[in-house]
Parts: C-alpha cells; sequence; structure tokens
DNA sequence: CTGACTGCGTGATCCAGGTCAAAGAATTGC
DNA sequence: GCAATTCTTTGACCTGGATCACGCAGTCAG
C-alpha cells in the first residue's frame, strides 16, 4: 500500500469538459467560464488502482480531489489497530478537506478510479476568491454528512442483516449517474467490494457478512452472477430487508 | 413533545454582539459590519425548554438557527421505531439545513437552550448573497461531518465501556469553550443527559449504559458529584478507557 | 504440475451486550 | 405527609454476532 502520488500516471491536462459527468454534479457544476478555466489550469488527471492509498490518516494531504470515476474509500481506525470505513466516494464526489492541515482519514482506491487532483494550496486559493466553488463544495459536503448520519443510524440499529441489505442497497443507489430515481426490477451492478471490506464498513465481521451474503441469496433477495455482480430480482423485498427509511 | 415554534418564548431582538459566543465562534464569525447587520435584521431569540421538539425529521424545517448555549440533539428513526442519536449540537454549532426542503432529522433540546432562529428562506437569499456567511458555514458543516465520522468508528468498532467513556469525554471537551485545548485534571462539569440519550447515542441499551457507568465508577475513572455532575479525577486515565485518537 | 497465497464459505463454540424483571432513588402532585 | 411517576441500578438469563478452525476454490510463480 504506497501512496498514489508517486505511483499514478499523470494521463493529461484536459482542454474542458465536454461530456465530464463532474461538470454536471462535481463541484465544477454551475461555474463560469471564468471560474471554470482556473480551476482546468491547475488539474491533473491521476488513475489510482485498486488497494492504493491515496492520503493516510493523519498525514498532510498534498492535493484534493474529484472522483471522475470509481470508487474510493474513508477508513479510520484506533490506537489498536481496529479500523472502519467512514465512507465511499463515488464519481463526481469530492475527496479531501480544504482548509485542513492534515487528513481526518486515510482515502484508498476501491476499484480502478480516475481523480482529477488539485493541489490543496492552489485549491484554498482559488476556493477564497470563487464563492460559486465554495457553493458547490458544500452542497457536496452537506450530501456526505447526510450520508454519515444515515450510516451511524445503520451502525447504531441495524441488525447485521439490516446492515448487509443496506450495503447492497446503497451501492445499487450509486451504479445509477443521479441516485435518486426509483430504480426499477430487476438490477444489475457491480459491487466491488470484498467480504472484509464489506465488513468494515458495516462494523462486521467478514465471517457474519459471508452468512448474510449466503442468508439473502437464499431467499433470492439478491443473486450473484459472477463475483461482484450483483443482481437483486425484486427491489421491494431488498428494501424491505434493509429496514429502510432512506438508506 | 411539541413542535417548539409554538410554545417557545421570542426574548428579543438584540441591539449588537457584545459578548455574544457565537459571534467569535459561529456563523456570524469574522462577518463585516453590513453583512452582520442584515443577519441580525432577520434574527429572533428563542428559548427551548429541555424536551421541546425543534423540528422533526421529514418536516419542513420554517427556520435554521445558532445554538447560543444548551445542548441539542439530532435523532434519526427507523420504520419501526428504533432510533440513533446522530449528534449533538452544543454553543455556537449550528442547527439546519438551507436549501433542504424537509429536515434529515429531529432535533430536540437537552437541556435548557437559547437559539437564534432565522426565517430559512430569509437566510438561504442572505447566503446567496454573503461568501462570508457560507463560509463559516461551510466550515461548521466540515466540523460536524468530522464528529460524525468519528462517531462512525466509535458505533462500528468500539465497546460498551470504551463508548461510555468516549461519550463522556465528548462531553467533558465540550464543556470548555474552544475544546481543543489539553483539559488538566480534575475536569468538573455537566452531563445533561438521561441514561436512555446516552444510549441512543452509543447504540445501546440503557442497561448497558448504566452498568458501564458503575464500572468505571468503581474504577475512580469518574465520579458523580450529583446528579448530571461529573469529575474526572485523571484525565488519562479517562482517555485510555475511551482508546481514543481523537474523540 | 505443484506449492503458496488470498478470498470465500461454513461449522462449532463463546461471550458481550440485549432482554426481561424487579427493586431502589428522586421528583411531582395533591 | 404519601401516592404516583419517572429514572436508575442490579440481577438472571438468552442470543446475535464474534472468534476460532478448517476446507475449498482460484490464481499466480516457478
Amino acid at each position: 500500500m504506497s501512496v498514489a502520488s508517486g505511483f499514478s500516471v499523470i494521463v493529461s491536462m484536459p482542454p474542458m469538459c465536454q461530456g465530464c459527468p463532474v461538470r454536471q454534479f462535481g463541484v465544477c457544476r454551475a461555474l463560469g467560464m471564468a471560474e471554470l478555466a482556473k480551476l482546468k489550469q491547475i488539474e491533473q488527471r491521476r488513475v489510482i488502482a485498486p488497494g492504493q492509498t491515496i492520503v493516510a490518516e493523519g498525514e498532510n494531504a498534498p492535493f484534493v480531489a474529484t472522483i471522475v470515476s470509481g470508487v474510493v474509500k474513508m477508513t479510520k481506525r484506533l490506537i489498536d489497530g481496529r479500523q472502519q470505513i467512514v465512507g465511499f466516494l463515488f464519481g463526481c464526489g469530492f475527496l479531501g478537506r480544504p482548509f485542513a492541515a492534515e487528513s481526518p482519514f486515510t482515502a484508498e482506491a476501491v476499484s480502478n478510479t480516475i481523480l482529477h487532483t488539485y493541489q490543496r494550496q492552489q485549491f484554498e486559493d482559488l476556493l477564497r476568491a470563487s464563492p460559486g466553488l465554495e457553493h458547490n463544495l458544500y452542497a457536496l459536503m452537506l450530501g456526505e454528512l447526510d450520508a454519515a448520519q444515515n450510516w451511524m443510524l445503520l451502525l447504531g440499529q441495524k441488525t447485521a442483516r439490516e446492515k448487509v441489505a443496506s450495503l447492497i442497497l446503497l451501492f445499487a443507489r450509486h451504479s445509477r449517474h443521479g441516485h435518486n430515481q426509483p430504480l426499477t426490477s430487476p438490477v444489475r451492478y457491480m459491487l466491488p467490494l470484498s467480504r472484509a471490506e464489506m465488513a468494515d464498513f458495516l462494523g462486521l465481521r467478514l465471517e457474519t457478512v459471508s452468512r448474510q451474503m449466503t442468508g439473502l441469496k437464499a431467499e433470492d433477495v439478491i443473486r450473484l452472477e459472477a463475483e461482484h455482480v450483483v443482481v437483486i430480482p425484486r427491489m421491494e423485498r431488498l428494501l424491505a430487508a434493509a429496514e429502510t427509511p432512506d438508506n
């Protein structure tokens, strides 16, 4: 697990944002041409392989980034080594804490991930000059905060079965761009997590996750077509299993 | 549990902010006189009694607010009634989600609480016009997000004993304004929570909380001088019991 | 092909914390 | 003062998920 900045490939310095999903939903959403141009000036594209660490908890983060595609996990650890995934970032998500000296979490790529990175210092300067940019960042943080609070509800109150169902549901939602639509059954998508990662996110042991997965398969709430490919035959049964107000 | 807007007392429309702690640390931090004046124009002071609901989950929040003093809890519930406290707000904290149609949580006063409220619509208008205000809000949200992620670590990984110790520590930290200082032993402060509320925050049952409290008392990690008055004789022992990187 | 890994499933046991029950303290109302 | 109510503690027991242990794919290197 090496830090990405040394190993990742700097692919290009893209000219403009035709067809970039981030332009529509991410930090650069609805920015004026002038602001966007300045942002693009300091942008670097990076590709991160699964398992690579992007920033480590407690260390100074050299850059912040927008996730263009892929999935990134944020983890925190106790001094004795127990660790918890405190959030996932999907496409259009924003990684990093401008104005924070050190990263409060470790960020690691779960699947192959494309980032648009910005030197933190430079991004902060831009942020000070551009209210539109800060507004977008604020909106993204709000989304993250809501997600975190939903997850606290899950961690504190749900059973193992409900937790696993909720995680599957979370990734089902994010498998579609614009993840607020109703999701009509059947749904088929990638769940790029190992059992251990699922367990880290749910506050469970991987054996328990495995057992709950077999349980959900047995009841035909989910089907596994291949490693990491999930099919949900009837969405409402998954929703019921997740005992969910939203997540 | 009635909604506060009907019952609370609108005390006054304060002229200016001499000695107000929020001016130093809250949303109105470092605002220019012009911005501050506009904010004050739409401000109302409200006093909320313990146990009163300020906004209910899923309902439209008529106002957002700064906590001047007191403690507010944010709770979320599953459809079957299980509930989880997803955060506390202390003095200088900001309550509410500008630009969100409905509140994602129920907010309820834990202790006697003084709020400065702003009609949500008016506050949003102000926010659009004032980058400084939005910057402050962003900074406060970041703090909340960090707190939420720390709490996810607690909920997912800590034992009952560590959870209870962490909660006691959290309130110890917030008993001093500017809660980043080292906290020299002994520390004495108010813990305005019932056992049931502690349990709701920690994802435990109240019996378990009670048992852990007796345990910590027996080992002299904490002392209870009176109902809701905690003394920590040796801070480092509490820190050890909380198994804490930060919270 | 063979041995060494790594990830997944499953069985057997254990125990932290949940559940149920009851009995103090404190607080409120009359 | 003495119910009535609400909060807290404590006890006895049970269970969901942790822990430990092992077997079964893949897959990668040589």
